[in-house]
DNA sequence: TGCGCGCATTGATCTGAGTCAAACGGGGCG
DNA sequence: CGCCCCGTTTGACTCAGATCAATGCGCGCA
């Protein structure tokens, strides 16, 4: 999340570790186990978990799973961070979301990858075969009752983000990224004041519905007006929340 | 679906129905039971499902679900159609979705309504009890494993839309909505040329993140083209299929 | 049959955000 | 060390869709 390597661009298939240290101990001592969907999982049945899975790294830059495929695989991410995109035919994009340490991917119809998912960063993916893990569904009734509720909750931040993209202005759009994301940093322990953005503006622009010259002047008009600051394009410190939330709510 | 009766408007409380025969000739005899999660459960089984339920009707504009609230019941469409919307604090309004028949509405996550749901036709609906449902849930992994794919595609779905609000022209917008009533009154068994809309302009405004304005310019430049024809404002006969297809996908 | 009310249509004008274009700047590489 | 590349910023201008403003019209009702 630091540094950005080399940017080795998308080689299809991407370095893969296999077991590495016996199950047990790679589920146990998983980083993205407290938030991601594993933790539905007891502590004794790990090793079966860790059977069922494939950790897999990749680059910035790499894109593992393609819209319209069919989803061979599902992953959780152990680290690093990870946008979702459409392309329209004329080359259009729209980024749908952007993931980090314990989000799932992998819900959608069963026949097409309803987005592709490129690394941000560099990325540590745990990856189920997509039978093993309909396997693993029906014998830990807790983790399909877990992947419910995160699908709900997937439903809902849908929602409000279709709210964002049909509604609010140029300003509340950004305003709320930013406040957001400093949400979601907080949530895995880190600062809620000083972010460290792992998208390009291009990228936020494809996911807020603007252009890269929009969401540009209104980095620089927050930061003019003092709710934020920043040195390089990709860390910012948010100085007034207040403010902040005043303009993401139409203030 | 046809006329629309008087407007009641919104008693907060509806019009309810209880045990109307008992329950298995009820839900066994239920005309959205093919198209809605229920059909998860066996027949032998309707009973218990039915007693988990009450049947409530809804005249044209009641709302029986408000963002934000607590989210007391999960509810099945039987017959009629909804709609689901956000409301900003100055009064912008989002349209999230138009549902109907068979259509499940209690995603979200389980502290707060995400969204506010409104009746657009007399609607009926099979209501669950929150708590009733969650032991439905736990007594029927096949229900659980339902919802789950219900969820799954409901996400999918949302993505979708947001790309389209995200990056779509509104005519673009427009021929995608067209295009994808027929597609789900084709579903149900309708015809997939002549549409009946339950909506508004002001609901499709909200739904595809224009004005009304845009809207029904769109409309009858679609007519004058030639691609669609209607004689009142709330039912649209598809003239051209493939010229529509071509205008969504940016042609 | 005629009236009134909401929704829908249509037109004129405005504007927020997009487009086009140029310059800046930081990081990696030769 | 300096050059190059790519992402970012900034500026000038344009335009798709919003806003403002009538007018039309189908439907329920008296």
């Amino acid at each position: 999340m630091t540094t950005v390597p080399p940017g080795t661009k998308a080689e299809p298939c991407a370095r893969i570790e296999r077991g590495q240290g016996c199950g047990v101990e790679r589920c146990g001592l998983c980083e993205a186990r407290a938030v991601s969907i594993c933790n539905a999982i007891e502590e004794d049945q790990l090793s079966e978990l860790a059977r069922a899975t494939t950790v897999v790294e990749l680059a910035p830059g790499e894109v593992f799973r393609n819209e319209g495929a069919s989803p061979e695989y599902l992953f959780n991410i152990i680290s690093g961070s990870v946008k979702l995109f459409k392309l329209l035919a004329d080359g259009r994009r729209a980024v749908i979301g952007f993931l980090t340490v314990g989000d799932f991917i992998g819900f959608g119809r069963p026949d097409a990858v309803p987005c592709s998912a490129e690394a941000l960063t560099n990325v540590r993916l745990c990856r189920f075969e997509r039978g093993k893990f309909r396997v693993l569904l029906e014998t830990y009734p807790k983790l399909e009752r877990r992947l419910l509720a995160v699908a709900s909750d997937e439903v809902a931040a849908g929602q409000e983000h279709m709210t964002l993209l049909g509604r609010l202005t140029a300003d509340e759009r950004v305003a709320r990224f930013l406040l957001a994301r400093a949400e979601a940093s907080q949530r895995l322990g880190g600062s809620s004041k000083d972010l460290e953005l792992p998208m390009t503006r291009s990228d936020i622009a494809d996911y807020l519905g603007l252009t890269i010259e929009t969401v540009s002047r209104v980095f620089t008009r927050l930061r003019r007006k003092g709710l934020i600051d920043y040195k390089t394009a990709r860390s910012v410190t948010l100085q007034d929340r207040p403010g902040l939330l005043a303009i993401s709510e139409g203030g």
